[in-house]
Order: C-alpha cells, then sequence, then structure tokens
DNA sequence: GAGTTCTACTTTTTT
DNA sequence: AGTAGAACTC
C-alpha cells in the first residue's frame, strides 16, 4: 500500500475547505485519504484541537489514531479529537449534564439494561407486557430516537411507555445508546452556546463509513458545521449494511442538497482485489436499483505477477462438509500458495453458523479468533461486576442496583424487591437511598428488610469513599475491584451457581480476572489524563464488541460479514450463501430496500478478499438441533459464470506439491518463519 | 426466600 | 443444543 497517492486521492486530501464527498469504493484507500487529509491539515498548521474525527467503532478510530501516529508522530497530533459518534456524544453530555439535569457521572445503559428499565416503566404504567411487546416497543422508541420514523398508528400506543421509561433513565441518570445522538441535538437547539462552544473548536469535521450515519446523526453533523461548511463526508452507499440500526444511506443525497456547493470526489480505484473478484463484486452490486452508479476497476499499478483465481462455488452436503472443506481449502491454499493464517477470512452471515466452523478449526488445530458475537462486556457475571462499579459511581441507577442487590445471596428476594420499591417510590428516592435511609436510621416499620438490606449498604457505604479517591498513589481501581470480588465473595457465589459444573464457574471467574487486568493495563497506560472510575466506566460502556482483538496475529478470523466491515484478507470463505441465510428470510417480509441491504452485506463479503475468494452453500444444515433443507442464494447466480469454477479434486500434481510443501515444513527442514 | 424442574425459544446484523 | 425464565416444591 505505498503507492504514491493517484490524482482522486491527492485532490481529495487537498481539498481542505468546504463541504466534500468522497465516495470511495472497496478497498479504494479510503482509510489512507483521510488519515492523510488530516496529516495534511496538521502540516498546514491547523491545531489538532480544532479538528475532529467521527467514526463508528472504536476499532476503525484506534486503526486512525495510530495511522496518524505513524505518519506524523502522536506528538503533533494530540488533541486531537478522534471518535466514534457515541463517544464523542458522551463526552458533550459530560460537560453538560447539568443542563439536562443529570450529573456528570451517569451511567449507560446498553440494551439489556433499556430493557429491565423499560419493563420497570411497563410495570409502572400497570401494563402486563410480554416480552415480545416490550421488544417492539424498544424498537419502536430507538426508531423515533433515530428519526427513522415518526409517531404513527404503529407506534402511538407506545407513547406513553416511551415517557415513562425516560422519566425514569432520568431518575436514574442513565441515558442509552440512542440518547447519546439524541440528546446532544436536543442539548444544542436548546442552548446555543454550548454549540457555539463546539462550532467555534471544531473548525474542520471529518466522518468516515457516511453511509452508516443515521438521521440524527446527519442533523447533528449539520448543526454543527453549518456555519464555516467544512465537512469531509467519506462513505459508500454500496457498503451500508447498517440500515437496521437506523443508517440512512440517502444521509448522501441529503447531503448533496444540503451542501450544493460541495466538492465531490469518486475513488474508484482498488487497490485490494483481483480482477475476477472485482468483476464479480461489480456485477453483484449492479442489481441494486437505489445506489449511486460506480464501477471498481482495478488500478493500473496493481500487481501484475498475481495470477488471477476463479471463484470457487463449493455445494457440500451438510455443514460439517461444509466446515471440513473448509479446513481442507484452508490447508491446501496454505500449502500451495502459502497463505498466512492472519490472511484468512471465515466470514459468515449469523453468528449461528460459527459453532461447527469453531469445532473443525479446533479438531484441525488452526489457530484463529473470533470477532463479532457476544461481547467480553455482555457476559453475565462482567456485567454484574460493572453493575458493581455503576452502583458505587452512580447510586441512583437503579437497574444496575437491582442486578446486583442479591447476587450474592443476601436474602433480598423478589417480595423485598418489591418493598422497597413501592417505598421508594412513595418518597420518589432511588432504590439504594431508600434502602440506606433504612439502616442508616433503624427503621423501625421494617425491620427485617433494613436487617437483610444491612450488610449490603454498609458494604457500598464502606467501598464508595475509597472508589471515589482512587487511584492514589497507594491504590489502584484494578486492586480496588479486584478487592472487591473478594469481599463479596463472588467465586463462592458462581460455585453456588455451577455447583455441577465447576470449569464453567472457573471460566467466568477468569474472565473477571481478565477484566481487572484490563482495568489494570488501562490504569498503567501512561498517555492516560484521567484514572477515575468515572472516566472507565466511560470508556467500557460503549465497548460493545471486543475491539482489543490483541491476538489476532497469526490466526484465521472468524467474523460475521458485518463484523469484516473494512478488514481484507487474501483468503476469504463465505459460508451459508443459501437462500434464507444471505438474503436473511426476515429481511424478505420488510421493505424492498431490504432485499437490497441483503445483496449489499454479499457485496461487501465478496469485496473483502485480495486473492482467493470461495462461496459455499450447503444442501442441508442443522439449525437448533434440527436438520434444515436450503437453497442455493439467489445472489450466486449473478456472478457471472465465466468467473467461477467448481471446486475440482485434488489433481495428482497438487497432492505432490502439498507433500512437499509440507515435508519443506518440517520444522527441522524449514528455514525461514511463516506465520 | 431458595432450590428444583420444566418449558420455550433463540440470534441477523451492533453502537 | 443450550439457556433463560416460569412454575413448582421445600
Amino acid at each position: 500500500m505505498s503507492f504514491p497517492l493517484n490524482p482522486e486521492q491527492q485532490e481529495a486530501v487537498h481539498s481542505t475547505k468546504g463541504p466534500l464527498l468522497i465516495i470511495a469504493g472497496a478497498g479504494s484507500g479510503k482509510t489512507r485519504v483521510i488519515t492523510q487529509r488530516v496529516v495534511h491539515l496538521l502540516k498546514q498548521g491547523l491545531d489538532p484541537r480544532n479538528i475532529l474525527a467521527l467514526t463508528f467503532t472504536n476499532k476503525a478510530a484506534k486503526e486512525m489514531r495510530e495511522r496518524i501516529g505513524e505518519d506524523i508522530g502522536g506528538k503533533q497530533a494530540r488533541g486531537l479529537t478522534l471518535l466514534t459518534f457515541h463517544s464523542f456524544g458522551m463526552q458533550i453530555l459530560q460537560h453538560n449534564a447539568k443542563l439536562l439535569g443529570y450529573s456528570s457521572g451517569f451511567s449507560i445503559y446498553d440494551t439489556v439494561d433499556g430493557m429491565s428499565c423499560l419493563k420497570e416503566s411497563a410495570a409502572e404504567l400497570k401494563w402486563s407486557a410480554d416480552f415480545n411487546t416490550l421488544k417492539q416497543a424498544q424498537s419502536v422508541i430507538s426508531r423515533i430516537k433515530t428519526e427513522r420514523s415518526d409517531w404513527d398508528e404503529e407506534s402511538l400506543p407506545f407513547k406513553a411507555l416511551y415517557e415513562e421509561y425516560h422519566r425514569h433513565l432520568k431518575a436514574y441518570n442513565a441515558f442509552d445508546f440512542d440518547d447519546l445522538i439524541c440528546k446532544p441535538v436536543r442539548l444544542w437547539a436548546e442552548h446555543p452556546e454550548v454549540l457555539e462552544r463546539c462550532r467555534q473548536r471544531y473548525q474542520c469535521v471529518m466522518v468516515d463509513e457516511f453511509q452508516d450515519t443515521s438521521i440524527m446523526q446527519y442533523r447533528m453533523l449539520r448543526q454543527l458545521v453549518s456555519v464555516h461548511r467544512n465537512i469531509c463526508c467519506v462513505g459508500d452507499d454500496d457498503q451500508s449494511i447498517y440500515s437496521w440500526r437506523g443508517a440512512n444511506f440517502e444521509n448522501i443525497r441529503l447531503f448533496e442538497t444540503d451542501f450544493p456547493e460541495r466538492k465531490e470526489i469518486r475513488l474508484e480505484r482498488n487497490y485490494r482485489s483481483t480482477e475476477t473478484i472485482l468483476d464479480a463484486a461489480n456485477a453483484v452490486i449492479r442489481h441494486n436499483q437505489y445506489r449511486k452508479d460506480k464501477n471498481l476497476r482495478p488500478a493500473e499499478e496493481s500487481k501484475p505477477e498475481k495470477q488471477d483465481s476463479l471463484i470457487i462455488c463449493h455445494f457440500p452436503e451438510t455443514d460439517e462438509d461444509e466446515a471440513r472443506f473448509v479446513c481442507d481449502t484452508i490447508r491446501k491454499l496454505r500449502s500451495l500458495e502459502r497463505v498466512k493464517y492472519d490472511e484468512i477470512g471465515i466470514l459468515v452471515r449469523t453468528n449461528g453458523l460459527m459453532r461447527t466452523l469453531e469445532s473443525h478449526l479446533l479438531e484441525a488445530r488452526m489457530p484463529y479468533v473470533v470477532s463479532g458475537g457476544q461481547s467480553f462486556f455482555q457476559r453475565a457475571e462482567i456485567k454484574d461486576l460493572i453493575a458493581y462499579l455503576r452502583v458505587l459511581q452512580n447510586p441512583d441507577d437503579d437497574v444496575s442496583l437491582l442486578r446486583i442487590i442479591n447476587k450474592p445471596n443476601r436474602r433480598i428476594g423478589p417480595k423485598s424487591v418489591e418493598k422497597l420499591r413501592s417505598l421508594a417510590h412513595i418518597r420518589s428516592w432511588s432504590i439504594y437511598e431508600t434502602m440506606r435511609d433504612m439502616v442508616m436510621n433503624k427503621d423501625a416499620r421494617h425491620p427485617e428488610l433494613a436487617e437483610s438490606c444491612a450488610d449490603f449498604v454498609m458494604l457500598l457505604e464502606e467501598l464508595r469513599p475509597q472508589f471515589m479517591s482512587a487511584p492514589s498513589p497507594e491504590v489502584s481501581l484494578s486492586a480496588l475491584t479486584k478487592s472487591l470480588i473478594e469481599e463479596i465473595d463472588y467465586w463462592d457465589f458462581l460455585l453456588q451457581q455451577f455447583a455441577e459444573r465447576p470449569e464453567g464457574a472457573k471460566r467466568r471467574f477468569d474472565t473477571m480476572q481478565s477484566f481487572c487486568e484490563m482495568l489494570k493495563r488501562w490504569e498503567g497506560y501512561e498517555g492516560r489524563t484521567e484514572r477515575t472510575l468515572k472516566s472507565w466506566l466511560a470508556r467500557i460502556s460503549l465497548i460493545t464488541r471486543d475491539d482489543l482483538d490483541d491476538e489476532a496475529e497469526g490466526k484465521i478470523s472468524l467474523s460475521t460479514i458485518h463484523a469484516a466491515k473494512g478488514l481484507e484478507f487474501d483468503l476469504v470463505l463465505l459460508c451459508g450463501v443459501e437462500e434464507g441465510l444471505l438474503p436473511h428470510f426476515r429481511s424478505q417480509e420488510e421493505h424492498a430496500y431490504d432485499e437490497e441491504e441483503e445483496r449489499r452485506l454479499f457485496y461487501v463479503a465478496v469485496t473483502r478478499a485480495k486473492r482467493w475468494l470461495y462461496l459455499t452453500s450447503c444442501g442441508s444444515r442443522t439449525k437448533n438441533g434440527k436438520q434444515v433443507e436450503c437453497q442455493a442464494s439467489p445472489f450466486l447466480d449473478e456472478i457471472p459464470t465465466r468467473l467461477t469454477g467448481a471446486e475440482h479434486e485434488l489433481s495428482e500434481e497438487d497432492s505432490e506439491n502439498m507433500l512437499e510443501q509440507a515435508l519443506a515444513n518440517l520444522p527441522w527442514l524449514r528455514d525461514s518463519e511463516q506465520d
């Protein structure tokens, strides 16, 4: 990737005034352009404090920060604001919490926390809502808050619940994910002086993955830059795969109308993939109607020494065969083409498909990492631990408090909780305040309740000052957290819970230990300015996936297509290219647009491949324990047949080559290390 | 209030 | 298949 910038890229980097829209096809060196542009701005003498760069994932932010650091040195980039949209929103809220009637130690609720809050709100309204209705309510509320839809017949019945939910959030001093965007927008509208300060500061704004912005995020941007209009958005409508969480790729068109004076640059030279793969990708995406027309073409400079391989479509009988085929292919290409493990990506549409693949990789002793899937921070034991920390930071957080009130068992069961709740309600206090008052004032009316709450209250009262004054030279947060785990004897609690399977308890306990290790590393990081509990909580509440993929080196990536966006591999194996999976059947019921999104997903998967692309589609697969018949995905037919080949049996020559390679690889003969 | 057994259903994707 | 929640028993 050390080619000089091509003319379009040059232009993008050097256009620093006024609105700029960069349509960047897959593999067109987008990240490089953004980082170079930042570097260029800095070299022009712009104060890094005046630059705001927004991304969608922590991973992207991290990568960009590293690349800028490499180019210009971290020191010169200090003060640069390079954040995810959500972190940016959170920062604004932290600085202005008071104006919204919050305090700055607020909690941030993920979907699960939000659901418990919603449940309580429903109970408050005497709704006997079942889980599915609540799920629906949650998605309606989110749609409203991202401005995907307005109140209509479908959502209106939930309006009372919506309001109650927000009353609860506020009482708990908590925000949900969507609040991190929509509250700052409202804050700016109601307090122009706050907006003005931001405008003054951020003279130059850049947005990555612009096609993933929601309408609310777009409004946020527009508010921010409407005066100086120095905004650069980089995106690719063909890679918009997040509309289910509010992404609105039409924002690209909105941008064109709102900023008629914009400059528009297209990056269509692809530095990543072989011509075969590009042809396939172009052919597929052409079937989409709602898109900006573009065509990826190979960059002239790109490597003629690499020969083009056909795209292999393979149709195994079952998912077991598919997994076996994946392992065989990896073995073969490693041997014949010397593909390295970390240049291999196995992509799937749904997390559910990973299990079989994983077990075969394990059996074949192939090193791999999974990205996507349940995050470290969503595991029950970690959520418990975080709930403790949150309650210490923010005692009004009833949701977190209730999560741990009886973990480990303190004889505060549903009955007691109900009582506490009604007492709290009467006085409009938080549950913690209610408990504390009861214990401290030896409430004679509820002796048993006060009795059972006493230890818990005393524990928290004792811990809070310690945590609040940490870190001090003597005590670190991580040490405190470790002792917290001891104090509550979580280990014992786990043993009880996993009486039958002590390994399960062990695993969970280890997870908690690694949480402490992470905290320790975070604390130890020298560039850190704030090491308080508050900032740690803020930091981790926006990490949903493990962006901390430390040890991906030398390992195969097993990933959902969504999680693979932005990555590239020499060899991509896309599994489960089946009707109902890709396109996913849930998408077929709804809008016509959704078929296009599924196609974009397929397109994203295809364009991850640099040299070899394998697509598999099974005759049947095990789903939820039962064997289900499968049909090949219609998307497969959109790849011109001249580009595809069926997988052939290994020829004699291949086998010989493989044997030869294997021998050459024997440790005592090998002279050069690989992987 | 805690522990046990049974049922139902899950996940499409993630900040 | 595995888990979470509900119902049921002590």
